[in-house]
DNA sequence: AGACAAATGTGAGCACCGCTCTCGCTTTTT
DNA sequence: AAAAAGCGAGAGCGGTGCTCACATTTGTCT
């Protein structure tokens, strides 16, 4: 046990991710090539092979180490700030975090967000990751409602029953339309980043960062008044 | 001219682009293959080069269609609401035409507000039709802010030129606020849609679509009180 | 009517892709 | 020391976008 052939393969995927990473942030995610990987490796494509059974395979695990990187970037954005109280401040800082990372990596935020790969399936091992970075938003939202904040929401029939549900089995103790309606920023903050980054705003204003500052403006007024 | 020659060749672009569509609902917008385009049709593959010098050629075609097609039903969606004050049942009407659009054809919305096909820039052809359902929602609000509405809301720095822009270059006259508090709305909406059609929400809520009516209800209630 | 040119389709070919399979070689386990 | 498992090489399959020389069809102009 943990001999050179286990250190070698550690090594050998560890580069293989590199690569790709490299690849996908030069060419886009879509054009993440396999046999260009093994090319920059030295290895006969089919190599590649012995470490992921297939591009899928290989996507996958992207897609798991970026959700767990935006997640991270989320959770220190959020625990930078020092008064825990300033739920605007908080929430600026991690709707901050969370464009600024899919600035820094577009190919990344295009891997999480943009279209599915055509054919290919999330397996059941990104949902935990996937949920992380959300988990961010529902913490402060705790904190929003524990500050004796009430928002004044009518929350849609058809989400009720899904409250109930992740109060029931998640535990989760904050007032229905806080929730609601923080799952609109939520919607607001990933359509405001995704229509920067696609290049949706550049025939419609200057500065595309603006419609992101509009959007947490908003629901800083909003969510914690 | 008008000749037999000129309808041919309609005739085969229009085929071209109903298979393309047609390949495009079935296996994705990436997975888009000349190839197979021209064996659907019983041509070799290089004669569809006279028709479209290129993929990306051909999804320019596409795209502005689809924008078109977007524009479209979004302008009948709240042409259809006839009393023209109920701006907030225009408003539902956009929105819920916007989803209807998305859930119909998400292969042509992956297109238009997905992953950008990599190596792909949008032309200039683009533009104009990508700007058509958009133009809606500003119509919305100028009739809002003419009924006498005025919001409450501090307009970020960095939009400030640009609704000046706006003003003076496209003559629209509606007040910044209200501007910025729909393009606002607007990127809710969108980001609602695309974390329902991508799939984001199946592992946070049961009922996707919930989401996207917490948005519209929200952006109903801030925009047309 | 006939000549000419433009439009159209053909087939071979290039370079690339994901992926499979077999064959030796090496490291690890028994 | 023998057996097993891991690994890289190489050939090969079927697919892709795209180019090019060539033949054929078709519309127009003299």
């Amino acid at each position: 046990m943990s001999g050179v052939r286990e250190r070698a393969r550690v090594a050998t995927t560890t580069e293989i991710v590199r690569l790709a990473r490299e690849q996908m942030a030069a060419e886009g995610a879509a054009a993440l090539s396999l046999r260009a990987i093994a090319r920059d490796m030295g290895m006969v494509s089919s190599g590649i092979y012995r470490y992921y059974a297939s591009r899928d395979e290989l996507l996958t695990a992207l897609i798991i180490d970026s959700y767990e990187r935006l997640g991270a970037v989320a959770e220190a954005a959020d625990q930078a700030v020092r008064r825990r109280s300033d739920h605007r401040a908080r929430l600026r800082a991690m709707a901050g975090a969370i464009r600024q990372f899919a600035i820094d990596s577009p190919s990344e935020w295009a891997l999480l967000f943009g279209t599915p790969v055509p054919g290919y399936a999330a397996p059941q091992d990104t949902i935990g990751p996937a949920t992380r970075y959300t988990l961010v938003l529902v913490e402060l939202l705790g904190d929003i409602a524990r500050s004796g904040v009430r928002h004044d929401f009518a929350v849609p029939r058809a989400m009720r029953a899904d409250l109930v549900r992740l109060h029931d089995v998640f535990g989760l103790e904050v007032p229905a339309p806080t929730i609601a309606l923080g799952l609109t920023a939520w919607a607001a903050i990933m359509g405001a980043v995704s229509l920067e980054l696609f290049g949706h705003l550049h025939n419609v204003i200057d500065q595309p960062g603006a419609l992101f500052d509009a959007v947490v403006d908003h629901y800083a007024t909003v969510l914690a008044p």
